[in-house]
DNA sequence: CTGACGTGCAACCACAAGGTTGTACGTTAC
DNA sequence: GTAACGTACAACCTTGTGGTTGCACGTCAG
């Protein structure tokens, strides 16, 4: 259950927003509906839904329909693969090898055509 | 000098690509020179260099001349920078807040104009 | 000195990204 | 039932991004 699938291309695009990553802070500590967070920006409703959207196809955020209104929740277990992603450059430059590899080979499959 | 100063943007974008993270992983390993980095992808010597133009410029690598090369070496400071932010999530999470306020209006200033 | 190498940069192209407005549709309030 | 609300999505525009080719410049080998 904690190890949650990611897909790096995915997150760290969606954490390189800043209304993203403030949206990511919103609802982390506490889960709020669209319209909600969509009040506490400078621009329109369509505009924050699409960043939901983008956040929701990252993991970084599930919504969960509460009556008409849907709630954005804050996927921490996301976040926290992502530190993992980040650990694993550390190792590496460490030099410590060992497992990375098949890791890496995984990540840069569509690097190396 | 440990403490770095990082740009979430900048950063968050860099790593979004896959090409920059296998960049990253590579000069982790051990530092190389541009041609060399260019030599091991599918695409012509410019793209790469713009690649690594996109991660010097989020503080990831770093260039040191060496002769007429280019020596471009990994900064394992920026990646620890970026870990440290996710874990300012990780305590929001944790709903503590505290000094968090401070540094979250700093990243979300121009999110709010 | 000349030529090859390694690098940086500009111009260009195709497409994705972030924004807008408008429309449609289910759900609650009255 | 009607009206208002919350949401989703399509169409469109503009800008940014990832890729290309071509050219210019410094550095080393001969």
């Amino acid at each position: 259950m904690v190890a949650r699938q990611v897909d790096p291309d995915r997150v760290f695009a969606a954490l390189a927003d800043p209304t993203r990553r403030d949206i990511v802070t919103r609802v982390l500590r506490e889960p709020a509906s669209v319209s909600t967070l969509a009040a506490g920006y400078a621009m329109s409703f369509a505009a924050v839904q699409k960043h939901v959207a983008v956040l929701e196809r990252a993991a970084l955020v599930t919504k969960q329909r509460r009556g008409r209104e849907q709630l954005v929740r804050g996927e921490i277990d996301t976040v926290r693969a992502v530190g993992r992603l980040l650990d694993d450059y550390e190792e590496l430059w460490r030099g410590r090898i060992g497992r990375m590899e098949e890791l890496l080979a995984e990540d840069s499959r569509k690097d190396t055509p």
